[in-house]
RNA sequence: GGCGGCGUACCCAAGUGGUUAAGGGAGAGGUCUGCAAAACCUCGAUGCAGCGGUUCGAAUCCGCUCGCCGCCUCCA
């Protein structure tokens, strides 16, 4: 059947095909270097970082492009208010930027270029514009004239007349026309500036997509992402300029991830009801976080809660002992054996169906109790190609990719970190209970555990002595 | 006002016409264990917001009603 994509343009699935075979060209849009990343951004991150394994998993090469808006009025706004240059703004959360996506985890894509860095793509982009007809100059700005564009409203399926009838937008009225929107702002004293054929300024936050996104991945290319909220009107915008541009369709498949809600509303800037990645991440292992967005599928919806999150916590640290007991149930073998096919064959099966990363998951958890089945009947010849397979699975969304004792180890780490407990008190602690144990002096050793389960730490007996562990 | 989406077990969440409605978390019973824990086994929605309709057959299609959300303005 092959991979299946929902397409906004099409508002269907359809089944992928690129525009070249064996290569993948994508586009996302980043974001604007204001201010740190919310965990509604790490979703957008995720879900693209996802696709972008997936498309190199069918064996696709993948030119992936995610840009940063690094001028804006936000970020000029900013500076004002710490009295500082946009551009120290733009780069101290581009570095924010940066460690986030290295603590989620994320591959890192083919290029990150910045909108300053493009002006002149974005100027010649612009007088191309100009000289079709499609654009105007007013002073210092200027408007790509909307109406001039046949297609407007296909992406979003808006149709003008009822934009502009409902419109709640302060109207410039140097526009011709309310839905016009500015490809090139006249700089004000004190804001960052190019010279360009209209005098100095800056670009509008629309064309910079599309003089980057084509720059590098040619027109038409294949796939453009993006959150749901940015159908209307960058992505619509972004089509117009381009594709009045150029007379060639900007891009053929248009994936939009649903938006990450907190209390039954969208997580955001202007809201302000938003965590931090960081925030996040010092509570949450990121597996937690990737684990729990994987959890849903991309295009559904999701309200945020701590609850969920360590739930897939749990649910992370389910599979990572499910490892790790094969590890220490089976002999050590040389080199990582090739993969079960039939449980890649079943993931490939349910991620072609639109990423479908719950059902995804559910294989996983399917297979995890399989293996522990396996392992509890001391069945482990041939196990490790499904382990394996396993392993190959998690890499494709992004998890297991630690070393079972490490993550767990990590996580226990932190938790006593943040209750500062030493683990040298509870190793004595056990100590004296296995003393107490070996001369079966049950009630001791069962006062020690109640003691140390007070503290939250749980004890297992194993063949191979006691193990403790944390309980959130 | 226009456009779009959502409502599935205690919680989260797949499933969009046809086997017993995935999976995770929590819970109950059991196996194992000195006792536990972990793991495994079993149980758990005769029903998918409500009411009608189409169909041999509907969570899934259609209509109405209720509740919630998003976009139309910067937004992932």
């Amino acid at each position: 059947m092959g991979l299946q994509i929902y397409n906004t343009l099409a508002g269907k699935k359809e089944p992928f095909v690129p525009l070249r075979e064996g290569e993948v060209r994508m586009y996302v849009c980043g974001v604007t270097v204001y201010d740190s990343s919310h965990i509604g951004h790490a979703r957008s991150l995720l879900t693209f970082d996802v696709v972008y394994r997936y498309l190199k998993f069918l064996g696709y090469r993948v030119f992936f492009v995610r840009n940063f808006t690094d001028v804006d009025d936000k970020i000029i706004e900013r500076a004002h208010q710490e009295n500082t240059t946009a551009e120290v703004i733009a780069k101290r959360y581009i570095a924010e930027y940066q460690g986030d996506s290295q603590a989620l985890g994320l591959f890192p894509p083919t290029q990150e270029p910045k909108a300053t860095e493009h002006i002149a793509e974005i100027i010649a982009l612009i007088r191309r514009l100009e000289e079709k007809g499609m654009a105007y100059r007013v002073g210092g700005d200027v408007f790509f004239a909307v109406g001039r564009f046949d297609g407007y409203g296909k992406l979003s399926r808006k149709k003008i007349e009822e934009l502009a009838a409902g419109a709640r937008v302060e109207v410039d009225e140097r526009k011709r026309s309310p839905m016009d929107f500015a490809l090139w702002k006249a700089s004000k004293a004190g804001e960052p500036s190019w010279e360009s054929p209209w005098g100095p300024g800056r670009p509008g936050w629309h064309v910079e997509c599309s003089a980057m996104s084509t720059k590098y991945l040619g027109q038409p290319f294949d796939i453009h992402g993006g959150g749901r909220d940015l159908i209307f009107p960058h992505h619509e915008n972004e089509i117009a300029q381009s594709e009045a541009a150029a007379a060639l369709p900007l891009a053929r498949y248009w994936i939009h991830h649903e938006l990450l809600q907190i209390q039954q509303r969208k997580m955001s800037k202007s809201l302000g009801n938003f965590y931090t990645v960081q925030e996040i991440l010092a509570r949450h292992e990121a597996a937690a976080l990737r684990h729990y967005f994987l959890g849903s599928h991309y295009r559904s919806p999701m309200d945020f809660s701590e609850q969920g999150l360590e739930e897939a916590e749990k649910g992370i640290e389910r599979i990572y002992e499910t490892i790790d007991r094969f590890r220490h149930s089976s002999p050590a073998t040389n080199g990582a054996p090739q993969p079960d096919a039939a449980l890649l064959e079943d993931f490939r099966r349910e991620m072609d169906d639109d990423f479908n990363t719950p059902k995804a998951m559910a294989l996983i958890f399917d297979e995890v109790r399989s293996l522990n089945r396996l392992i509890d009947e001391g069945e482990v010849s041939g196990l490790a190609s499904r382990v394996s397979a396993l392993k190959r699975a998690g890499e494709v969304l992004g998890l297991l990719q630690e070393q079972p004792e490490s993550f767990l180890a990590r996580k226990k780490e932190r938790w006593m970190h943040q209750r500062g407990i030493s683990p040298e008190t509870i190793e004595e602690l056990i100590r004296r209970r296995d003393r107490a144990r070996k001369q079966q002096q049950w009630n001791e050793a069962d006062r020690i555990r109640a003691e140390l389960q007070e503290q939250g730490i749980m004890l297992e007996d194993t063949s191979g002595g006691t193990i403790w562990k944390v309980r959130p």
